[in-house]
DNA sequence: TATAAATTTGTATTAAATATAAAGTTGTAA
DNA sequence: TTACAACTTTATATTTAATACAAATTTATA
């Protein structure tokens, strides 16, 4: 049996100094071909098809190994579970509080990159931003 | 029995047409007394000493509604847990990923207010913007 | 090949949040 | 004042996200 992944997934692990075993190169691939900011349920669901022996601990060690290396990004922007991103590059998003979806938006200009830098005294590692409200499509309908 | 309460928490009810219960009333001084970011469960254990009969469901449903009115905020920045906060004045938080507390930051003067406006034809109602890393005096201890 | 280290898995547990219905309170109109 | 409706609070049960943990498996290395 194989599993098929796209180079960018095996490479992005090699890149952030994360051993790609099957499993992480299948929950990066997952996460980059897949731009909907899922949970680890999510995750877990649409991989165990193709991994029946996928376990959900897996998921969930996998997708905080992603966090903590910069990986991926960890979202907690959803009152009741958290979401993740596979797209490490500046941008921000916004959640419908109607129909639940998590839509990508481009940073404003105006905030600038201050990884690293400190605030206060404190030293900061992640950046933060996004907006709730309710969105087009349900505006619309 | 009488419940001491600021005159700053009954005004600040009436004035976003919440019907002002003791409990709502408690609940409401407390946030304005503490900042402290608390959750559901801070603001449960420290009210109920002087409210034996209170019920965490209350809790739940009057922190909710506070959010749902614009009488205090939800913040959504601790993975596990909702915090909430009295101040619903513009301004941004710090988490400490190593002792998990919050605390207050001024908002940049970059960031500016868009509430009641849409982008990407999304209706924003809420803005978050925090920073996540280790605290001063994590980073000192 | 043998052994150690790392990873994955399944089960059990914890704890946040919600659902629900009964009990209690408040407001209003006869 | 009483009766009724609407609203609020409470307690219990349930759901579900997340963690703990140890056994099993895989991978690396001596």
């Amino acid at each position: 049996m194989s599993f098929k992944y796209t180079k960018e997934a095996f490479e992005r692990l090699k890149s952030k100094n994360i051993k790609p075993s099957i499993q992480r190169v299948a929950i990066m691939d997952y996460l980059i071909m897949n731009r909907t900011h899922p949970s680890v349920d999510d995750v877990y669901k649409d991989l165990s098809s193709s991994m029946p022996t996928l376990s959900k601990t897996t998921v969930y060690n996998t997708l905080k190994l992603f966090s903590e290396k910069g990986a991926a990004l960890m979202l907690t922007i959803d009152e009741n579970r958290v979401n993740f991103d596979g797209d490490t590059s500046p941008h921000t998003h916004f959640l419908c509080k109607r129909c639940g979806k998590i839509y990508d938006l481009q940073i404003p200009t105006v905030v600038k990159e201050v990884i690293g830098m400190s605030v206060a005294g404190h030293q900061i590692s992640e950046i933060h931003y996004y907006y709730k409200g309710v969105c087009k499509t349900c505006l619309e309908g």
